[in-house]
DNA sequence: TTGACAATTGAGTAGATATTCAACTATAAT
DNA sequence: ATTATAGTTGAATATCTACTCAATTGTCAA
């Protein structure tokens, strides 16, 4: 009697596949911690701010410009980046420069725009 | 005067730096599909979904039961993944069975459990 | 110190989306 | 034909989240 008889609402139908994969399930915290990450890439604000940084850095305004939208949603999706350790700033007088701080931004562009051209 | 002076808030404060990006920034269109492919896997369900159908194809009612989820829920997923060309199905009897339709799904995944040991 | 501008932050709002529920289709077995 | 099971689907709901607005902080210059 497993425990998912009382959440599931229907049966298992191929009772070792179902092991199987269940043997090779990784724990409920990594996927939470994937689908975070990959949340951070699957908005296209966000997305156009990381490659805009991967060009040059730039400061909240100059970022706010290219993208062409307000200086405080770009700030607070910073902010986001920020606490995620996705991105690093440093403040040099009035305005504060931002640059990416993980180095598998970029792997993750390359990949999904190689999935956008293959299909 | 820029398109962006009417949305924007502020001024551009690196007018050279600014002008490289906007320059290198692709269309809008690729930011949209690129963000569209990353929330695939931005959502644990779906993460554990394409995690499961990488051990083994599987029927819709065994999905259910690895993740201790509605068959329901389940094939509302799955609907949006086949509508996105990143699972197949194909019919036998009763079932239905999914499989991974996608080369680029195993590399994502790759990427992010590389980000979260990272870290 | 005062004024101006860069940036952050919290609250509120509107839009997106994941799950539930109930109704429905498809297939197989009796 | 009828019944049972697998799967799909649409509507409703509840949660999440991106942006706006207004207030605030930090820094520089006059």
């Amino acid at each position: 009697m497993s425990k998912n008889e009382f959440i599931c609402d229907c049966n298992i139908i191929h009772e070792d596949i179902v092991k199987d994969t269940l043997s090779k399930m990784p724990e409920d915290d990594l996927f939470n911690k994937l689908a975070e990450f990959f949340k951070i890439l699957g908005d296209t604000t966000r997305a156009k701010i990381l490659f805009a940084l991967d060009q040059n850095e730039m400061c909240v305004c100059d970022i706010a410009n290219v993208l062409g939208m307000s200086k405080s949603s770009i700030s607070h999706q910073l902010g986001t980046l920020r606490r995620m350790s996705i991105v690093k700033c440093r403040r040099e007088g009035k305005e504060v420069y931002y640059t990416i701080d993980d180095d598998h931004v970029k792997g993750l562009f390359e990949l999904g725009i190689e999935h956008i051209e293959h299909k």
